[in-house]
DNA sequence: ATCTTTAATCGTACATTCACGATATACGAT
DNA sequence: ATCGTATATCGTGAATGTACGATTAAAGAT
């Protein structure tokens, strides 16, 4: 669960999922275009989304073809939402 | 919602979130009992999820209880909702 | 008034993250 | 075979995060 939420917790990663999201074919490298970011600083982010298994790279030719992971966006979700739900239940105030 | 993630990005802290949420009562630093850390780094990690807005922090006579706040845990879940929503619209396939 | 307990803060050390430019690699086109 | 493009990786520096022990501050108990 902290390695996910490591992986959301910088503004360019959530951008570029985002990015990931809204554009139906799963873009390249083009994200960089997008972002106010050097091609370095990108990679990287891409490479720390995918090593928490978020989204996939799939080179192709000389290009590299990102994608949401809806398998572990799914466990993302469920791991979220059962923590969300204990977080819900508490019944103390102060 | 990266400040958010960021918040949840250490399982110190996710514990602690746990914790919380399991004792009824607002129970104060014997969080520190139930972690396998130091007090000081405890009253960081609280720090930190206070200054996300997470928890709240009250000030009882010798004592601090610190308490889930409802009302953020909320914010919360309707942004990660949200972002989880985009994510899983999503039709690439790579 | 002094002592004890609780918790925050300080100072420090080390590790990790973030950003960049430069370089390397690998593919496709000429 | 060479060139250009796309991307990953390297090396670096600055900033941030994590953990600890020591110190401080404030309240309660003696």
């Amino acid at each position: 669960m902290a390695e996910f939420a490591k992986a959301l917790a910088h503004p360019a990663r959530i951008a570029i999922l985002e990015i990931l999201a809204e554009s139906d074919m799963c873009i390249c490298g083009d994200i960089t275009e997008q972002l106010p970011l050097a091609q370095s600083t990108v990679s990287q982010h891409l490479k720390a989304l995918k090593s928490a298994g978020i989204i996939t790279g799939n080179i192709d030719g000389v290009k590299t073809c990102y994608c949401l992971n809806e398998e572990s966006i799914d466990e993302l979700r469920s791991m979220m939402g059962s923590l969300l739900n204990k977080l819900g239940e508490s019944s103390a105030y102060c």
